[in-house]
DNA sequence: TTTTTTATTGCAATAAGTTACAATAAGAAA
DNA sequence: TTTCTTATTGTAACTTATTGCAATAAAAAA
């Protein structure tokens, strides 16, 4: 596996950076988690486990994590940013009404992608998706 | 034109909401720039041409104007939010070395749109996608 | 035109996000 | 193990974002 804390451990040692309980901990709480979070969610998981770290470590830490790759960030519908943990490469479908979340592989994704850097000569990077949308459910309701 | 000054009048006023200075100044910088602003160039460019509003009436009239469908709301890089007239439906590529927006049009994602409803049930609403990436310049400075 | 209604705005207070810098502690060297 | 180096964190200050409420003014009615 990819994104246990014994590779967290290993990738952040070989750069030559330092293993603190407070990104061992933010770590944890991604890993937990299984989804996707928003900082102010991270931080408050984290004390409620263990208060070992502040707001602006928090905020530190996460770039720190998305800069080496071992945490992925993504835009939430109303434009706050959700981190969780470099898996497998995916996106996803936000039900704007009761807030559902769909994870659609990245295979379905790949073949626009390619066709964009082709057409436009970019070279896409890391791109998470977030499309907003309704779920089958609460269309019903809706109409 | 869908997105002249008059049309503006028009839509506020046949849905039974105020027509103002505010609303108008706002809704002219979005159209003199072409572009995409996030809030702090629109109140900054609103106050260098007349200073007619305060910093909460951006946030809420552009709230107003999202709502109404008369402005469109995109992700930027960094996690904030930019504004731009409700014109014809399109999407980015940004390069993240320079800054450089390409814009697609929405044609070319369409398909890819059709078929995650398919496959998903999900009902897709209003998606502008601003992918992140680097452009065939920089990409030679950084090889 | 004047009055009335109430959507909209500005002011002031609050909350959240961010930065700078001194203090701390992780890992290397002795 | 102890000392040393410096990456990392916490504190505190600062800036930006957001909200509540009273004051204002746009549009309708008289």
């Amino acid at each position: 596996m990819t994104c246990s804390p014994a590779h967290l451990a290993e990738q952040i040692r070989a750069k030559g950076f330092r293993l603190t309980p407070q990104r061992m901990a933010i770590f944890n709480v991604l890993h937990e988690s299984g989804g996707h979070l928003v900082r102010t969610e991270i931080y408050e998981r984290v004390q409620a486990l263990a208060p070992v770290l502040t707001e602006p470590t928090v905020y530190r830490t996460l770039d720190f994590l998305v800069e080496n790759e071992l945490v992925r960030v993504t835009h939430a519908g109303n434009g706050r940013l959700e981190y969780e943990l470099a898996r497998h490469r995916h996106h996803h479908l936000h039900c704007s009404a009761c807030g559902a979340e769909l994870e659609i592989a990245h295979e379905q994704m790949q073949k626009i992608f390619a066709h964009l850097e082709l057409s436009t000569g970019y070279r896409l990077t890391e791109n998470h998706i977030t499309l907003m949308g309704l779920c089958p459910h609460c269309q019903e309701i809706g109409d």
